[in-house]
DNA sequence: CTGAAAGCGCTTACAG
DNA sequence: CTGAAAGCGCTTACAG
C-alpha cells in the first residue's frame, strides 16, 4: 500500500482500471462480486488497489444506488439523562448489534439544541441513512413528526398516541404494571395505593391503567398522588400526600423506581417499615433498585431486546420485505427483592 | 406541503425548477445562498419547494463538495463499558456540543465485532465523514492504525505510544498521579504504596510514572503490586498482596477508583482503618468515588472539555486551519473527600 | 467475460 | 441576475 503521500487527490476507481489495464466498469463489478471477472483480470485489479491504495467513494456509490447502508440512532432527550439511563443505553447497544449484523452500520446522533434537531431531521430526510430508530419519551416531539411526516422509514422506542401511525416496539407498560400491582396485592395488601407518574408522560398513564386495572374493585381514587417529575424528592412528596390521604395504605405502587425510593424515604421518616408495614414496588430495574433497602421489587424491561426488535423490523422493511406499521410488546417481568415482601409460594 | 404520496420517486431540484419556471441551477443558487437570486424568483423558487416537499439530496451534494459535514466519534471500547463510563460519555457530550455549534454533524459510532470494525474503517477512509474522533484505550489498535495510516483527520483520546503521530487529546496522567500522591503524602504519611493498573493500558504506566516521581527518594519498589484488571475484585487481590510486602504501609495511591475500592474491602477485612490507619486514593473519580466509606479522594478530570477541545482541533483542520499534529493536555484536579484524611490546612 | 454509455442529483466556474 | 455545460465517482443495463 504504498499510496502516494501527494495529497492532492485521492485515487478513484479510473486510477485503478488505469493500472490494471482494464475498463473502470470491470473493476465496479470485480468490487461488488456481482458479475463474474477473469481470473488474470481480478489478480490485476486486485493488484491495483493495494498499489493505489484505492478505497471506494461511500458517496458516489450511495448516490447512485440511492442507499447508504447505514441507520441512525436519533436520541431526542437530553444528552446527559440518555447516557446515564441504562434502559436506553441497552436499546442502543441491542440496535447496533443487529443492524450490525444484518450489515448496516448505525449511526447515533444526538439531539441537543434545536438547531441540531432541524439538521439531523435535513439529514436523514435528505437521504443520509435509509431509515431511522428513534428514542423520544415526550409526546408531540416535532422531530417525530418531521421525520414521520417525510416518509422516512422509521421505527421509535415508545408507544405514541393512539392516533399516530410511526411504528413503535416498547413493552407493555400497563400489562407490567397490573402485573405488579397484582404481586404486590399477593404479599397479602388490601390498601394499595400508587404514585403516579408525571403527568406529560405517555407511560405514567399506561402504568396507571395497568395498576386501576389489576385492582379491580379495590381501586380507590384517593389512594393516588402524582409525582410531578422522576425524582426521589417527587417521590417523597407525593408520599406525604399519600400517607395524608390515606394513612392506612399497606401497599404502594410507583410508577418508576426513583420514585418508589424517594417514597422509601418517606415512609422511614414516617416510622413505617418496608416491607412489614407498607410493601413498594418500583418500575425499570434502574440501578435505584438495588440501592434502596431493602432493595426493590420491580419491573425489569429487555431494553436489549427493544433495540434488538426495533432494528430488525427496520431492516426487514428495508430489503423489501415487511410494511412499516403498527406496534410490537416486548415481554417484561417482574423481579422480587425485599421491598413488597416474601414472594408467595417461594 | 402537499407532497405526491406516490412514493415513486421523490422530488429533485429539477421538479422545482421547472415548476418555479427557472433553471436547476438557479434554484441550486438560490439554496446556498451565496449568489444574490431575484427576488421574484427567489419567491416561485420557495414556493415550488412547498409544493414538492423538496429537501436537497445529501448523498449528490456531498459528492460535489466532498465533504459530508459530518464526523465520526467511533467508540473502540467495548459497548457496554463505554456506556457505563461517564467520562466517556461526557467526552461524547463535550464533542458534540462543539461540533453541532461549527455545524458539524457527529455520529457516534460503536465498534462491537471485527466486522463492524472493518465497516468503520472503510466508511470513514471511503469518505463517508469528513474526520473523526477516536475513543480507544488499548495499544496498538488496528483501527487507530488504519485510519491514521490512510490519512484521515483523526484526532484521539488518549496519549499513543510515543512514536506514534496520531494527534491526541489528553489529561497529564502522570502530573495528575503526582499530584494525588502529594495529597496523600501531605495527610503524613510516610510508607505510600501504589496499586498499579494493568499492564496493558499506557494510562498504568503514566500513573506509575507520576507516582514514583512525586515520591522521590521516598519511592520503594516492595511497595507496588500490579491489578491485571480494572476490577473489584483485582484491586483486593493486590492490596492483599502489597499488605504480605509491606504490613508496614499508611497510605495507598491506586490507578482507579474501582482498584481503590477494592482495596478498600481488603484493609477493612484486615481491620485497617481507612484513613485513621491507611490513607487511600483513587483516580477517575467515577461513581465508585462516592460509594465507598470513606468516600474517595481522587483526581476529577474534566471529560466533557476533553472531547470539546478534540472536536474544536478536528474542526480548525477541516476549516483549513491548523496541521493536525502532536497533543494537548486537559487540566485535571484533586477532590478532596475522607479516604486520604483530612486535606491540611482546611 | 468486458467496454462504452448513461445516469444518480447535485454544485460551480464560465459566459452572458 | 441567470442558463448551459461540465463534472463529482461511482453502478448498471446493454451490447458484444
Amino acid at each position: 500500500m504504498d499510496q502516494t503521500r501527494d495529497a492532492t487527490r485521492r485515487p478513484t476507481i479510473l486510477d485503478v482500471a488505469r493500472l490494471a489495464g482494464t475498463s473502470h466498469a470491470t473493476v465496479s463489478r470485480y468490487l461488488n462480486g456481482r458479475s463474474y471477472v477473469a481470473r488474470a483480470t481480478a489478480d490485476a485489479i486486485e493488484d491495483a488497489i493495494h498499489r493505489v491504495g484505492y478505497v471506494p467513494n461511500r458517496t458516489a456509490r450511495s448516490l447512485v444506488q440511492q442507499s447508504t447502508q447505514a441507520v441512525a440512532f436519533v436520541v431526542r432527550e437530553r444528552p446527559d439523562l440518555f447516557f446515564a439511563d441504562p434502559n436506553l443505553s441497552r436499546m442502543a447497544i441491542g440496535a447496533n448489534a443487529a443492524l450490525s449484523a444484518a450489515g448496516y452500520q448505525m449511526l447515533l446522533l444526538i439531539v441537543d439544541t434545536d438547531e441540531s434537531a432541524d439538521r439531523i431531521v435535513t439529514l436523514v430526510r435528505g437521504g443520509f441513512v435509509d431509515g431511522a430508530l428513534l428514542v423520544a419519551m415526550h409526546e408531540e416531539d416535532r422531530v417525530v413528526a418531521e421525520l414521520a411526516g417525510a416518509g422516512v422509514p422509521l421505527v421509535t422506542a415508545s408507544t405514541p398516541l393512539p392516533d399516530a401511525s410511526v411504528p413503535w416496539v416498547d413493552t407493555d407498560n400497563e400489562e407490567a404494571s397490573a402485573a405488579i400491582t397484582r404481586a404486590l396485592v399477593s404479599t397479602g395488601r388490601a390498601r394499595v395505593g400508587e404514585i403516579h407518574g408525571p403527568r406529560d408522560a405517555p407511560v405514567s398513564h399506561q402504568r396507571h391503567d395497568g395498576y386501576v386495572r389489576a385492582l379491580g374493585a379495590g381501586f380507590d381514587p384517593a389512594r393516588v398522588a402524582v409525582a410531578d417529575e422522576w425524582s426521589l424528592g417527587a417521590g417523597a412528596r407525593a408520599m406525604e400526600e399519600l400517607l395524608a390521604a390515606a394513612s392506612d395504605l399497606d401497599g404502594v405502587v410507583a410508577a418508576s423506581d426513583v420514585l418508589a425510593a424517594g417514597a422509601m424515604d418517606t415512609l422511614h421518616r414516617h416510622g413505617r417499615r418496608v416491607p412489614d408495614d407498607v410493601g413498594v414496588v418500583g418500575f425499570d430495574d434502574s440501578p435505584w433498585a438495588t440501592q434502596t433497602s431493602p432493595a426493590l421489587t420491580t419491573v425489569h424491561q429487555d431494553a436489549q431486546e427493544t433495540g434488538r426488535r426495533m432494528a430488525v423490523r427496520l431492516v426487514e422493511h428495508l430489503r423489501g420485505g415487511a410494511p412499516l406499521e403498527g406496534g410490537e410488546v416486548v415481554p417484561s417481568r417482574v423481579v422480587w427483592r425485599g421491598s413488597a415482601g416474601p414472594r408467595p409460594g417461594a
